[in-house]
DNA sequence: TGGCGGCGGGG
DNA sequence: GTGTACGCCGCCA
C-alpha cells in the first residue's frame, strides 16, 4: 500500500508506545498506519570526570537501557566522532525527568525531539511525503479509520499529492452583552462548507433552534445541535478543517462549549480529545488525524498581501473580489436570532457565507500549495508546517545531522536562554549593510537595480559556513580553512563539508531543476505543484541563515551569524566598488542584497543592457556568488534608508510594463484616513510619472483648499478604530474611545461598546482634540463643521512632508499660498512669509523659481526668474517633465 | 533613536 | 505532549 503521510502521533498501549501514522491512498482512502516497538532515546555525551559504571548504576536502577555510540559533536570542527551513551527508555513522556536526573553526568543530546518526529526521522519519513506499508488489517477500537499494523515501511519519491476532503466552518452565537463567552454564551448557529460535496450537498447550517429553512438542520437545543456536529465531523471525516480565524476563535470556542455540556470532544482520527493550547497570543489546535489550516494565519504571514487590515471582509474583498454578507457587529446577530423568520433567514445566509469565503480562499488561492511542499522538504507534519520557520529548519537539520552522524543540541533551556540574550545584549548580532542613500528625486536617467540572488545561502555555501566546520581555535595544524571578514575560521569543503552548506546546495539546486521542470510542464495541475515547490525551496534557503541567529534555535552560535552578515557587507561593498570602478555610474544606494545604480540612460532597452552587463561583470569578479539584473527605475525618489519609490519597468514578453513601486512609503496605513492614502499616491505618481514636483505641490494645495472649504466628503476623513476593552479600563485619552463614551451617553440602550468598530472624523472645536471626535452621520445630521486644521496637520502633511521635503521642497513651500498658510503660521507661531534659508536642500537637479515654479537646468544670468522676475532656488529634477522623453510604454 | 504599551482576527 | 514561542505600530521621552 502506497500512502501520503498527512498526520502522525504516539499513544502508549500496555505502558508501551506505538506510532499512528495517518496517511492517505491515491484514490484519497485514509489509513492508519500502527507501528509497534519504538522506544524513545536520546544521547548523553558524559563529562571527561565521569566513568561509565557511574551512569551505569543509575540507567539499570531506572529500567533504561543504553548502548555506547560514537557521533560527531555539532558545534566546532573536529576530525573524529567522540564516544556517547544512548540512552533508551520506554515512555516518552518520562524523558524529560530523565534528562533532567541525567545531566549530571554530562550534555544530553536530541532529549526534546518529539517521539513522532524521532519515528519519522530515523526512519526517512517526512510529512505529506509518500511511503510503502507491507502490514496485516487489525481492530484497535481507537482509531476511528481503516488500520493496519506495519511490518515494513519504506519512504518513497512521488511528486503527485492525494485528493483531500475539506470542510469549512464558522459558528454564531448571540452574546447577552458585550464579547460572546465561552462559559456562559451558547452557539446558535453552525455553517459547514464541504469540499467535495457530502450526501450531495456543498454546504449546510446548524440551526439551535427548530427551522424549516433551505439546506439548514435545525434542532431543539445547542447540545443536540452539538451532537450533530461531531457525528458530521466523523461521517464527512475532513482531511483538512478550515474557517476564518478558527484557530483563535471557533473552534476554542466550540471545544470549550462541548466541555461545559459534558459532551465528548474527538473531533479527529482517533480516541484523543482535540485540544487548545494557548501560545503567546495565538492558539494552537490539536485534532489527530486531521489538519486545522486558517486562512487569516496563512494571509497574514504572507509577504506578498498586504492590506490595511486582515478581516474577513478586506480579505475576501481583495483576494477574491467577493463581498461578506452585511452585519453590524455582535449586537446584530443577537437582535436576528431574536427575530423572525426572514431575520433568521439573513443570520443563516451571513453565517453560511463565511465559511464559503473561507473555502474558497484555502482552494482557489491554493493556500496550501506551499505548505504541502514545506513539509515534504523540511519533513515536518503539514499541520506543524503552517506553524514558524525555525521548526522546519531544526526538522530538517535533524535529518540531515543524522544522516551524517552528528547528534543535534538540544533547545535552549532558561539559563542558556538568559545568557544568550546577555550575551546579544553585549556584543550585539551586527546586521546587514544598508547604505546611505542619495536622497531626492533621480530622474535625469534610469536607476537600474541589481540584487545577488540568494545572498545568505550563496555565502554559507561558498565559505562552507556551519557549526560543523567551525575551526574555533586556528592553529599551524589546522587543516585548510577559510578565514572570514568577522576572523573566523570554516575548514574547506574538501575537508569536510558542513551541513548547512550541503542543504543549501540541496536546497538552490533542486529549486533550479524544479523551476527548469516548471517551464516545459504542460499539466497544470503538475506546474501548480512545482512551483509551489521552488517557492518553498526558496523560502527554506532564504531563513536559513536567521535560524542560525535565532536565540531559541539548537545550532545558535553567535559568531556564525556574525560571520555570514559580515561577509554580507563585504560582498555588498566590494560590489559597490567593482561597479563605481569600472562603470561611470554611481551607486546611490544599497541595502543587504541589491544595489541601485544611477545612470544617465534614458532608454529602457538601453538601460536593461547595461545593467546586465554590469551584472556579468561583477559575478565574474566574486566566485559562488551571483548578481543579477533585476529591475530597472525610469524615475526614483529616495527619502531614507530603507524608504523609496519609483517608476518602475520590468519587461515582458509583449513588451515593457510599468508600475510605480514603494519601499517603506505607506500609503495604506489603518490609522490614516482614505484622504491620506489617496493623496500620497497621487502626489507620488504625479512627482514619478510627470516628474513635476511643482504641479505635485500644487495638488497638494488644492487637496488642502478643497479641505478648508469642506468640500472634501466625509467618507474620506473618516478613521477607522476597534474598542477592545470596557471603557472604563482605558487609560489616555483617545479619540474612539472618547466617541464611544458619548455615543454612550446620548443613548443609554448602548450598555458596553466592546467589538465595535467606530468610525470617526474630527470636528472644529476648543476641547482637547481627543474628544472632538465624533460620528460621521452625527456631523451630517447635525451639520458640524470638520476640524480642516487637524487632517491637514494630523493626516495629510507627516507623510507628505517626507516625500517633499527629499525633493528639496519645503513645508513652507508645499503650503504657501493656500490659506492654511497664515492659518497654521499662526496657529504655530511662525512668521508667515517662506524662509529662503530653511528651505530643505537635498539633492541638485534644477533651480526653480519660487514664485512661478519654472523651472531651469542652469542658474540665470540675472540670478532671478526671467518671466516673473521672481527669486530662483534649487531644486530636483522639478523641470523634468520639460525634458523628459516620452517612453515606449 | 529607543523603550513601552496596545492590539490583532473572531461574535 | 520528550516543546512553552509574536510582531508591528504609535506614542512619548
Amino acid at each position: 500500500m502506497q500512502l501520503q503521510l498527512l498526520d502522525a502521533d504516539y499513544t502508549l498501549v500496555n505502558g508501551r508506545p506505538i506510532v499512528r501514522l495517518f496517511g492517505k491512498t491515491e484514490k484519497g482512502e485514509t489509513v492508519c498506519v500502527i507501528v509497534e516497538n519504538v522506544r524513545p532515546y536520546f544521547f548523553l555525551h558524559p563529562r571527561e570526570d565521569i566513568e561509565l559504571k557511574d551512569i551505569e548504576y543509575e540507567l539499570e536502577k531506572n529500567n533504561l537501557d543504553y548502548e555506547v555510540v560514537e557521533r560527531f559533536l555539532p558545534i566546532g570542527w573536529s576530525p573524529k566522532p567522540v564516544k556517547m551513551l544512548k540512552i533508551i527508555g520506554r515512555d516518552p513522556s518520562k524523558i524529560p525527568e530523565i534528562r533532567a536526573w541525567i545531566s549530571r553526568f554530562g550534555t544530553p543530546y536530541e532529549a526534546d525531539v518529539l517521539f513522532k518526529y524521532r519515528y519519522m526521522v530515523d526512519n526517512g519519513l517526512r510529512g505529506m511525503a509518500w511511503f510503502s506499508v507491507e502490514g496485516k488489517p487489525v481492530q484497535t477500537g481507537t482509531v476511528k479509520c481503516k488500520t493496519v499494523c506495519a511490518d515494513r515501511i519504506k519512504p518513497l519519491e512521488m511528486l503527485s499529492n492525494a485528493p483531500l476532503r475539506y470542510m469549512a466552518l464558522d459558528i454564531e452565537c448571540a452574546p447577552q452583552s458585550g464579547l460572546p463567552n465561552a462559559d456562559n454564551d451558547p452557539i446558535i448557529m453552525i455553517s459547514l462548507v464541504f469540499w467535495p460535496d457530502w450526501k450531495g450537498k456543498s454546504s449546510i447550517v446548524l440551526v439551535s433552534k427548530h427551522t424549516s429553512l433551505p439546506d439548514c438542520i435545525g434542532f431543539a437545543d445547542e447540545t443536540e445541535m452539538l451532537k450533530r456536529f461531531k457525528d458530521i465531523m466523523d461521517d464527512y471525516d475532513p482531511d483538512i478543517v478550515t474557517g476564518y480565524n478558527i484557530t483563535n476563535f471557533d473552534l476554542p470556542y466550540i471545544l470549550r462549549r462541548l466541555e461545559v455540556l459534558d459532551l465528548p470532544r474527538d473531533l479527529g482520527r482517533a480516541e484523543k480529545a482535540a485540544w487548545a493550547r494557548k501560545l503567546s497570543m495565538t492558539q494552537a489546535i490539536t485534532l489527530t488525524g486531521r489538519v486545522v489550516v486558517d486562512p487569516y494565519d496563512i494571509i497574514r504571514r504572507d509577504p506578498w498581501v498586504k492590506l490595511k487590515r486582515y478581516d474577513l471582509r478586506t480579505v475576501a474583498k481583495s483576494l477574491l473580489g467577493e463581498e461578506k454578507l452585511e452585519m453590524s457587529g455582535s449586537s446584530e446577530i443577537t437582535t436576528l436570532w431574536k427575530g423572525g423568520l426572514e431575520d433568521l433567514k439573513r443570520l443563516v445566509n451571513y453565517n453560511r457565507r463565511d465559511s464559503e469565503l473561507a473555502m474558497r480562499l484555502l482552494l482557489e488561492k491554493g493556500l496550501l500549495d506551499k505548505f504541502f511542499e514545506i513539509a515534504k522538504i523540511s519533513g515536518l507534519l503539514l499541520q506543524d508546517a503552517l506553524g514558524g520557520q525555525s521548526m522546519r529548519h531544526e526538522c530538517k537539520l535533524l535529518h540531515e545531522f543524522r544522516k551524517r552522524n552528528f547528534v543535534m543540541p538540544c533547545k535552549p533551556d532558561g539559563a542558556e536562554l538568559t545568557k544568550r540574550k546577555a550575551e546579544r545584549e553585549e556584543a550585539g548580532l551586527k546586521g546587514a549593510l544598508v547604505l546611505e542613500p542619495e536622497t531626492g528625486l533621480h530622474a535625469s536617467g534610469c536607476t537600474i537595480v541589481l540584487d545577488f540572488t540568494s545572498l545568505y545561502p550563496s555565502l554559507i555555501k561558498a565559505f562552507n559556513i556551519c557549526p560543523t566546520t567551525w575551526l574555533k581555535n586556528v592553529g599551524p595544524d589546522s587543516p585548510p580553512h577559510f578565514t572570514s571578514p568577522f576572523n573566523t575560521c570554516f575548514v574547506k569543503p574538501e575537508v569536510r563539508e558542513g551541513v548547512l552548506p550541503a542543504i543549501v546546495r540541496e536546497l538552490i539546486n533542486t529549486r533550479a531543476a524544479v523551476r527548469a521542470q516548471a517551464r516545459t510542464e504542460v499539466d497544470n495541475e503538475k506546474k501548480r505543484i512545482l512551483n509551489a515547490k521552488q517557492l518553498a525551496l526558496k523560502d527554506m534557503a532564504n531563513s536559513l541563515y536567521g535560524y542560525t541567529g535565532f536565540v531559541h534555535g539548537r545550532i545558535y552560535v553567535m559568531d556564525i551569524a556574525n560571520t555570514i552578515t559580515a561577509y554580507g557587507r563585504d560582498t555588498i561593498t566590494n560590489a559597490k566598488k567593482i561597479i563605481e570602478d569600472n562603470f561611470p555610474y554611481k551607486v546611490i544606494y544599497a541595502d543587504t542584497d541589491s544595489t541601485f545604480i544611477k545612470t544617465d540612460i534614458v532608454d529602457l532597452d538601453a538601460a536593461q543592457e547595461m545593467g546586465i552587463k554590469i551584472s556579468r561583470f561583477v559575478t565574474e569578479r566574486l566566485p559562488g556568488l551571483e548578481l543579477k539584473y533585476e529591475k530597472l527605475f525610469r524615475t526614483f525618489l529616495i527619502e531614507t534608508k530603507k524608504r523609496y519609490a519609483g517608476w518602475c519597468f520590468e519587461k515582458e514578453k509583449d513588451g515593457w510594463k510599468d508600475k510605480i513601486e514603494m519601499k517603506g512609503i505607506e500609503t495604506v496605513r489603518r490609522d490614516w484616513c482614505a484622504l491620506t492614502s489617496e493623496t500620497m499616491n497621487k502626489v507620488l505618481d504625479i512627482v514619478l510619472r510627470d516628474g513635476d514636483v511643482k504641479k505635485a505641490a500644487k495638488f497638494v494645495r488644492d487637496v488642502i483648499a478643497d479641505l478648508i472649504a469642506g468640500k472634501v466628503p466625509l467618507e474620506k476623513l473618516t478613521i477607522v478604530k476597534g474598542i477592545t476593552k470596557d471603557l472604563e479600563e482605558y487609560d489616555g485619552v483617545q479619540p474612539h474611545v472618547e466617541l464611544a463614551k458619548k455615543i454612550v451617553s446620548r443613548d443609554p440602550t448602548k450598555q458596553r461598546m466592546v467589538g465595535e468598530r467606530l468610525e470617526y472624523v474630527i470636528v472644529k472645536g476648543n476641547a482637547l482634540l481627543s474628544k472632538r471626535a465624533e460620528d460621521p452621520e452625527f456631523v451630517k445630521a447635525k451639520g458640524m463643521e470638520i476640524d480642516s486644521t487637524y487632517y491637514i496637520e494630523n493626516q495629510l502633511l507627516p507623510p507628505l512632508e517626507r516625500i517633499f521635503e527629499s525633493v528639496g521642497v519645503s513645508r513652507t513651500e508645499l503650503i504657501h499660498g493656500t490659506k492654511q498658510m497664515s492659518l497654521l503660521s499662526a496657529l504655530n507661531g511662525q512668521k508667515p512669509t517662506p524662509s529662503p534659508e530653511k528651505t530643505v536642500l537635498k539633492s541638485y537637479e534644477a533651480i526653480v523659481c519660487r514664485k512661478c515654479y519654472w523651472s531651469f537646468r542652469r542658474p540665470t544670468l540675472t540670478g532671478v526668474c526671467p518671466t516673473c522676475g521672481g527669486q530662483l532656488f534649487f531644486s530636483s529634477g522639478t523641470s523634468l517633465g520639460k525634458f523628459l522623453e516620452p517612453t515606449k510604454s
